[in-house]
DNA sequence: CACGTATTTCGAGGATCATCGAACGACGTC
DNA sequence: GACGTCGTTCGATGATCCTCGAAATACGTG
């Protein structure tokens, strides 16, 4: 994980609607959610807005789709969320002194 | 810590120029860095892109400054790091199962 | 108080983003 | 093959961001 990959894992989650998109499907576990009850669960308007937020999501790393017959099915891929949050505690903790990673060393 | 909070926390730390700021500071520790050092380290071209920057990062509550006669001693604030970190931890693993937080769990 | 260093604020430029409606493509059904 | 549902792509608009140079402010020194 690089800073460059890190930021924008970082920017893609940084807009309140996508955090809360990826905070869904996160939430909704390894079955994941389609689109469509994707977007009634955060409230996003327009399927346009929302298939544009996913779109950065994917590009990203942070979400997969799988298509089930018409729907498709999206899930948050937590390796990268691992990766993410592992590169943000190891910056945290490789000099100084924060909690997050002092009990696990 | 709201998902507002947190979506503003990580777009400061999506920018690739703040990510490499903030890093540079949990590097430096307690100690912290002057403004100036700041941007050699970094290498940013012009003193008020990074004070712009700068300035992201204090309002959202990951940066602290503190004035030591004429320099401005830059810190990073490592409960905010720690609070977002664990944030993401939780969200990841709340319902689902990533290695994040499964060996503290 | 004039001066120099350190840093911020101001103003502007080009770039990117967020959101929407409308049109299009993908898939199963009748 | 016509149709309905699901979802994406296209095009546009207003907002925000990133970067910079120049001017202004904060602070210690002589």
């Amino acid at each position: 994980m690089n800073v460059e990959q890190a930021a924008k894992q970082l920017e893609a989650l940084g807009n309140p609607t996508r955090l809360q998109v990826y905070r869904a499907l996160v939430r909704a576990g390894h079955a994941g959610l389609p689109v469509r009850q994707l977007q009634e669960r955060v409230g996003i308007a327009a399927a346009s807005t929302l298939s544009h937020h996913l779109r950065r999501l994917i590009l990203t790393g942070l979400v997969s789709q799988e298509r089930q017959a018409t729907t498709l099915i999206c899930r948050a891929v937590y390796p990268a969320m691992d990766a993410l949050v592992g590169f943000l505690a190891d910056e945290c903790c490789a000099d100084a002194g924060c909690t997050t990673r002092n009990d696990a060393a």
